[in-house]
DNA sequence: CATGGGATTGACT
DNA sequence: GTCAATCCCATGC
């Protein structure tokens, strides 16, 4: 995992699909994944550092948060060598742990409603815009090893207006989990 | 200092 | 299918 964080943005994502995110008690199964680098006009680095996308630049392995459409926070995993701004977003999780408080925090019942989806996934996780810049293998938000081998495809990113045509959304084949629209 | 947009979601027609 | 919610921050005057 260590060295994984300073290879290349999507081999990155392709590779945090079976991984596990965790926080506090609860826990998921990455299933979707998107891929974002500073040389393309969709990633936040696109524009350079400002002190929003300070944590993208610094070292591989950060957790990148940030705020979407002045409600959801965005979990991502920062990837490249120190200086080069890019990050895995994860989109969409098999939740494993802790279901109960997920479906609490939620307000949901149905498990696919938990964390089909980057805002949901945070909500249900507790993942707050406090955990921006904190180390995804010290915690209190933490990625590690799966234990299962799934199958990956690649397709085009959504909910994107920029680049559009570059294959780097990572997700399981036909997982009832990941997002959809 | 004012403005506008966005890697989304859920409720509603 | 449409649309509002809501806020950080990049951009421009």
């Amino acid at each position: 995992m260590t060295d994984l964080y300073a290879s290349d943005v999507c081999a990155l994502a392709r590779a945090l699909v079976g991984c596990v995110v965790r926080h506090g008690e609860t826990a998921g199964v990455i299933v979707e994944t998107e891929a974002y680098h500073e040389s393309e006009p969709a990633c936040h680095a696109y524009v350079g550092r400002t002190p929003r996308t300070l944590t993208l630049f610094g070292p591989p392995g950060l957790a990148y948060v940030y705020r979407s459409y002045g409600i959801h926070a965005m979990l991502n995993a920062v990837a490249e060598p120190d200086g080069i701004g890019a990050a895995a977003l994860i989109r969409a999780l098999e939740p494993i742990e802790g279901i109960e408080l997920m479906r609490a925090r939620r307000g949901r019942e149905r498990i696919e409603d938990l964390c089909s989806g980057p805002g949901k996934l945070t909500q249900a996780l507790g993942i707050e815009l406090t955990h921006n810049g904190g180390d995804l293998r010290d915690g209190p938000v933490t990625i590690s090893a799966g234990e299962r081998r799934l199958e990956v495809v690649s397709s085009t990113r959504v909910g994107i207006t920029r680049a559009t045509e570059l294959p780097w959304r990572f997700s399981v084949p036909g997982s009832r989990f990941v997002s959809r629209r």
